[in-house]
DNA sequence: CGTGGCTTTGAAATGGGTCAAGATCCGTGG
DNA sequence: CCACGGATCTTGACCCATTTCAAAGCCACG
């Protein structure tokens, strides 16, 4: 069992499978929110300590539970602290869409500022904390440090080429292309966190990946078997190991 | 022929269909930026002098011509001033997929914050004028002014849920209702724009549609044709005129 | 240690893709 | 102003990747 410690950004490689660790312990979260929420790549370290100072409390979410719906109002911005969450958007006639997985440090929230209003649901997929940041705080903040300015724009921005990205796999990839890339996606994003690139537990059900993928949890289970049968990955379960790292990548 | 006015921001209603203004005309732009980068809604108006003074410089890009390409440093934040573009991405094995259409007023380049270089390129579907925001000039003036940054913010925040409502779209939306909220979509910004809801001009060929919506061309081609059809709308090209509103809402 | 949710796998059905042939549009140059 | 040629669009026929429907198995948790 892992200590309760939030993700380190040491080059230590170790596997994140142990279950999260309990969610109820902090009330208060003194560097996370920094290295996460303002980029997960530590950096200029000069004014850490106002936005430390300022922001962060946390918040916990069990698995299942939403963190925001689509229509709260929106006050604050969120950083994965521990667990994953999955964003969740939906159509008028109930079909639901999912529209992102975050890992810890991802940011959580940004689609509120447009209309002071969430506008998708974010959803818990393991019992999960999360740093609080107000976003009128962080506004003000932003005026005062260019550093904090520009690390709050180049999260918009990333989350924006990510968005892109996934269009590019729902209109352009087979099958088996979207679940290598989304493989891929998750072994990488796995891998700049410090755990295992190779190994590791993806907390979605064969429905929410098939969503995110845009095809049916049928369809995913069976890909997920071919690539298991040619030797590409081994999969029990949400449980994923990658054998043939090339492979997927060639396709 | 429309006069090279900047499109008004006034109820008045007019078809767009008439070819766009000449692209030539000027060099600088004076309320251009404002309106539109700096939030299509009018809004407060204080610090509009400030910006204008700063920013706004016009290019015009020539039908088919790129304004930025991915893999181009970043300096820039456009609006686009009269006419159109598409946005477009690239996977590595040449694929492409178009990730958005650009209407007057929209913004573009927000992709190239995080990197400081683009990660799409972005084509002019007419012959159209952009303003040039120096994206350095901007980001001072957003630390002086409150409001500018908060443009600046719900612009990015917009932006990040029209991707993600793109992506439900792209994966749970059949053929017919994807092009049918494609039409809907762009009626809805026409309009917003002072345009008719009814009638536009849609530059893209069918295979940008597709590509957009995930599909061939042959599908959007025999789409269209079945609605036209079903007299949910006339069709002459890329002239396209909707009949029935509600028709095409209801699926 | 049972029950409901999740996953796997099979077989049949189908929506959309692919390939192909014409038709139409449009910019260009004569 | 017209004729030409390439790009774009439409339509048909066939095909196949993915969905749908169904039936077990598995497992995780209370």
């Amino acid at each position: 069992m892992l200590t309760p410690n939030v993700v380190s950004h040491t080059t230590v490689r170790r596997s994140n499978l142990a279950t999260a660790p309990n969610p109820r312990t902090s009330a208060r979260c003194s560097s996370c929110a920094m290295r996460h929420l303002c980029m997960p790549q530590g950096l200029a370290t000069d004014d850490m300590p106002k936005l430390e100072a300022l922001i962060c409390s946390a918040r916990s979410v069990r698995r299942g539970e939403a963190l925001y719906r689509a229509g709260d109002p929106f006050d604050n911005l969120y950083a994965v602290r521990s667990g994953s969450l999955k964003t969740v958007m939906a159509h008028r006639d109930g079909r639901e869409q999912v529209t992102g997985l975050r890992l810890a440090g991802d940011p959580l929230g940004l689609d509120g500022i447009s209309t002071d209003t969430h506008s998708c649901t974010s959803i818990a997929l393991e019992d999960s904390s999360v740093c609080i940041v107000p976003y009128a705080a962080l506004k003000h903040m932003c005026r005062e440090s260019g550093t904090m300015q520009d690390r709050l724009h180049r999260l918009m921005s990333e989350q924006l080429i990510r968005e892109s990205s996934q269009m590019m796999v729902l209109g352009s990839l087979s099958a088996d292309e979207r679940v290598a890339a989304f493989l891929l996606d998750v072994s990488d994003r796995n891998g700049q966190r410090g755990y295992s690139h190779a190994e590791f537990n993806l907390r979605m059900t064969r429905e929410d990946m098939g969503s995110y993928l845009g095809m049916t949890l049928e369809t995913v289970s069976r890909t997920l078997s071919r690539f298991q049968k040619r030797g590409l990955i081994d999969a029990q379960g949400k449980l994923i190991r990658i054998i043939d790292l090339e492979g997927l990548r060639h396709l």
